[in-house]
DNA sequence: CGAGGCGTGTTGACACCGTCAACATTCTTC
DNA sequence: GAAGAATGTTGACGGTGTCAACACGCCTCG
């Protein structure tokens, strides 16, 4: 494994153990074992160094969507199958989950890691689009329904993440909100 | 006004100007006209006085939904008008926005700001309560249905504000997709 | 074969930040 | 009017991102 990879690597455990303030170039660099400015070989700072650790998760979402593409299930539960997966590595990796789908900066620094993500929902966008033809979802314009599908998701999973997802919301769980929300919008 | 308000209104203006990073309790204190240490005299930490904007917008959001319960206006745009003030603050203040209802350690931190933002919700649901009795909205638990609303109108204002909202995510604007989610979401 | 360039790593420095401690000043209250 | 709290100031500390300068090894090409 290169020193880069290794740094991504260490970042994102980071991540998971400390949230994104404990993200330190320092801290990544001793994590490795290289001196404190070795980073700067491969990252040109602390942002680009974030945009590795979410641009590798990101493939890997794409990768494990186009596995559940493949698999030989009711469309529905297809896209059920997807959104659970957000919600595990949510729940898992709370801090990574924000990196990818909720820190400004991030994002916007295009490249790369933009054109992730687009695969990313392009892959759910068909997999949405299969239960759409099958009639469990509405015949909606497809990007936009599956905007406002990860839209929903991504606000469920956001207001966990950030501790604000209490008894007043009316959910224990992600996924029970995930389930009434295709339930309502499901055609009668 | 307090120095402790002054802080607070200085800190909300270099939040919208530059985001959280320009949130330096050194450029408040400079902004306010006081050194760099006064801020302490009023606040515990740097995170304590975001929690003081925090509150203070939520407050505000408080009265406004509360200004809007009481307009003679069907339920359902009662609604669509929270959601509309919802979506006018995170167009015009993103980096605050994101303060009070993404930013991790602000929510969890307790007290006055917990309490602030359960109000916002209940109020919110004594509205969403009166859109469902009118047969504008399904009969589900209103505190589930308040909870699965909110959260896909954080959602796409997250993505939104985050940058996040391109061409691929199906929308132009936030208020197509809460105009698209009632609509689905509305009883047939 | 050797010289030069480039990728990689190191050390050291700088400005800036949050925070703490100590001291000064002003306001309140009995 | 004195005591004490509230408020403000100066100065220092460790930690952080980043830059500059230097060192080493490998590949390439004349």
């Amino acid at each position: 494994m290169s020193t880069g990879e290794r740094l991504v690597d260490a970042a994102a455990n980071l991540l998971d153990e400390g949230g994104d303030a404990a993200v330190t170039l320092r801290a990544v660099a001793q994590a490795v074992g290289v001196s404190h400015n070795a980073p700067y070989r491969h990252f040109a700072d602390r942002s680009a160094l974030l945009a590795g650790v979410a641009e590798r998760d990101m493939r890997r979402f794409t990768a494990e969507f186009e596995a559940i593409e493949q698999q030989s299930l009711p469309p529905i539960d297809k896209v059920k199958a997807v959104l659970t997966a957000f919600a595990v590595y949510g729940d898992r990796h709370p801090a990574r989950y924000r990196l990818l789908f909720s820190d400004p900066g991030i994002a916007s620094r295009g490249g790369t890691l933009e054109d992730a993500a687009m695969t990313t929902f392009l892959t759910f966008g068909r997999i949405v689009h299969a239960a759409q033809e099958a009639g469990d979802l509405p015949p909606v314009p497809t990007p936009t329904l599956t905007g406002l599908i990860y839209a929903t998701m991504h606000g469920l999973l956001d207001f966990k993440s950030g501790g604000r997802m209490k008894a007043e919301k009316g959910f224990s769980n992600v996924l029970d909100g995930v389930d009434l929300m295709l339930e309502l919008i499901g055609r009668k």
